[in-house]
DNA sequence: CGCATTTGACCCGCGC
DNA sequence: GCGCGGGTCAAATGCG
């Protein structure tokens, strides 16, 4: 049916960094240096090792931080591309004729704000669907029984409400990370599929992601071993084209057979450079959009 | 006791 | 001008 959605979320930033993400911290406890503790390591060769750690784990957070932008740079460049192909398309997306304030402008990382949801486009025959300034996240929900939807950052929920065009009710967050940041955030189920939450961002964080840094453990000093750049967005895009693209991501899943770091570090880049570099996966990824945006059209 | 969440009331824009 | 509906406020409530 409508599960057309999946399709559109490529896994950009969030699946590339995920398991980046999980593997890196984890690497510190179970090898060697920690294991020795039994053995009355000395105080001094036991900071040492850590510094060392400490320093390996700068670099590949330095390294993490790269593939980071890097894939945003491509990222930004597909969503030009999907705009040119809005631009040319007869219907006019951008018309927002609801806008109750002037929004600011959205520099989150999510999807392009084209898809014409469900939510909004099927009931009636509004034409003013599309706010352009914002942007739509959809998220599977089979296991949170509430409207929650973990990003990263920290919210407060200021409201809910149910709304005519969804049974479902509608509840409204701010970002409590920075009392200045403007950020709102819409969370709903979906009408069709209530397995599916739609989170809606407005605005455009003013501060530096949480990271969840906290939320891992509270280990005192931050090691600096969390990526200290770009919205970790943990959502749960997927996508349900392992054709084009997908192929190289899953050999991530197969870390068991990585022993060293440095081996695992060394392949996720690869992998990493040789999806932004390839050709074949920008243009997937511009079909993939291009193809949900018209799908969701003809609805 | 402090903080986050809940929830009803209120505000405001839009359509008729 | 009025009613409707979405969005926000703020007092009440619950929880750690």
């Amino acid at each position: 049916m409508n599960t057309s959605w999946v399709d559109t979320s490529l896994d950009l930033s969030p699946s590339s960094a995920r398991p980046l993400r999980l593997e890196t911290p984890k690497k510190e406890q179970p090898n060697g240096n920690l294991i020795v503790f039994g053995k009355k390591l000395s105080v001094k060769e036991e900071s040492g090792d850590l510094v060392e750690e400490l320093s390996r784990v700068n670099a590949e957070n330095k390294k993490l931080t790269e593939m980071l932008a890097a894939m945003c740079e491509s990222y930004n460049a597909l969503q030009s591309q999907v705009m040119d192909l809005m631009s040319k398309n007869p219907e006019k997306e951008l018309s927002p004729s609801k806008k109750r304030k002037s929004e600011t402008n959205f520099g989150i990382v999510g999807n392009s704000d084209s898809s014409s949801t469900d939510e909004d486009s099927c009931k009636k025959p509004r034409e003013e669907v599309i706010k352009a300034k914002v942007t739509r996240v959809y998220v599977r929900a089979e296991t949170s029984d509430g409207l929650i939807v973990k990003d990263g950052y920290q919210w407060r929920k200021y409201g809910q409400k149910v709304t005519r065009d969804n049974p479902s009710p509608r509840a409204y967050f701010k970002c409590s990370f920075a009392p200045s940041c403007p950020v709102k955030k819409k969370v709903q189920r979906s009408a069709d599929d209530q397995s599916v939450m739609v989170a809606t961002y407005e605005g455009e964080h003013n501060h530096l992601p949480p990271s969840q840094t906290e939320s891992t453990s509270g280990s005192s000093h931050g090691s600096a071993s969390l990526n200290p750049s770009g919205p970790t967005m943990s959502l749960g895009l997927r996508k349900s084209k392992p054709s084009d693209g997908g192929e190289a991501r899953k050999c991530s899943s197969s870390k068991a057979e990585m022993d060293s770091p440095q081996a695992r570090q060394h392949l996720v880049e690869q992998m990493a450079t040789s999806l932004t570099r390839d050709p074949k996966f920008t243009a997937a990824l511009a079909a993939a959009i291009s193809g949900r945006m018209f799908s969701a059209k003809s609805n």
